[in-house]
DNA sequence: AATGAAAGCGGACCATGGTCCGTTTAGGCG
DNA sequence: CGCCTAAACGGACCATGGTCCGCTTTCATT
């Protein structure tokens, strides 16, 4: 036996076939995303390219965002990472302020380039993007507490990180304004924030 | 006759059936909307309630976005106009300052109370939703410059705007963070950027 | 190894947004 | 008033996300 009471929340053991095929479709995912694009990809074709039935892939994503979550997660957990371990600048061992700028730098970058997938992987309500979002958020607070700033934190993280979000890098994007000038007003906020 | 040539660039004059159509589904959809819920209309349901074949309801509004765009200008344009010339604070009129705040408030209830509406009338792309974002960025960079802000206004104007954003108030209320505390930490952020 | 129940499977089925095209109609013109 | 063309119509049709349910598989227990 295992355990005759269910333990704890144990998140509910996965039967091997079912720990299989979750891999399979990921894998699939993965690659057509990569090679069609993610607007292009169905969840049909992800569905046969596994081999597996349609039921399958959302009993195991729940629905087609969920599904881009995981895709997304692919990359985004390496990038939290580096922000948790890797080099500074943004990595521990720089000054806090430097690895603010830093941070959002990066995620600049990385929401522009990544938005197809972002946007697919968030639509209204995911747990996913809530999480991600949330470690964004305790990041920053974070830094700014080693900046001696005061107030509301999480709301002043918030703050500094909406005007980074996908959508409003479109717009601005659609509005001709460059990637470098979007950058330096993100620092110029960072600085009236922080109060440098 | 009216023009040989095709007059700069009227916007294409509109057929007597044509926009009393456009009429009908507009009522329809705002009825529907306004009993049921924006989540539970259904493009047929405002075809068939509008009298009016499914086809056309596409023609005069292209997507279920652009109809619901039509009908959240219903009640946006009269904000716009209590914005531009309505009673102070929100109007002109104020100083800046409060102006400011007012603005920042009003948009902050609104945004929370046309949720649903506005995420229906705001997915990725849309001409709409352009203009509407055009206008709170427009007018923000007006009274910030008021202010004696120097810098770039336009993306200060977005920063200042972006936290007010459906989705990232919808998470913030999933967290458990008040209204009142998000008022707070908005008219916070702004002090910090006009550096009062 | 046999067994039984819980978990998983798959693909038919449904709902809905969006397109297409053959038919109808408005309304300018002779 | 009748003609003619561009515009508009409408509903059948398609694609795709998501659900359902009868059948199959796993695996703990004996």
């Amino acid at each position: 036996m295992t355990h005759l009471l269910p333990m704890a929340d144990e998140p509910a053991p996965e039967r091997a076939d079912a720990a299989r095929n979750r891999e399979a479709i990921l894998a699939a995912a993965l690659r057509l995303v990569a090679t069609r694009g993610v607007d292009c990809v169905t969840m049909d074709t992800v569905a046969s390219e596994a081999g597996v039935g349609k039921g399958t892939v959302f009993r195991r994503f729940e629905t087609r965002e969920g599904l881009m979550a995981a895709v997304l997660n692919e990359s985004e957990a390496a990038w939290q990472g580096s922000v948790i371990s890797g080099p500074p600048p943004l990595g521990p061992g720089a000054p806090a302020h430097d690895r603010l700028l830093a941070f959002g730098h990066s995620r600049l970058r990385t929401n522009v380039t990544h938005g197809a997938l972002i946007k697919a992987a968030t639509g209204s309500h995911s747990a996913r993007s809530r999480a991600a979002a949330s470690f964004a958020v305790m990041h920053v607070r974070h830094l700014l507490g080693e900046l001696g700033v005061t107030g509301d934190l999480v709301l002043l993280a918030t703050a500094i990180l909406a005007p980074l979000d996908v959508m409003v890098l479109e717009q601005q994007q659609a509005d001709h304004i460059s990637l470098d000038r979007i950058e330096a007003g993100w620092d110029d906020l960072v600085r009236r924030v922080v109060g440098a």
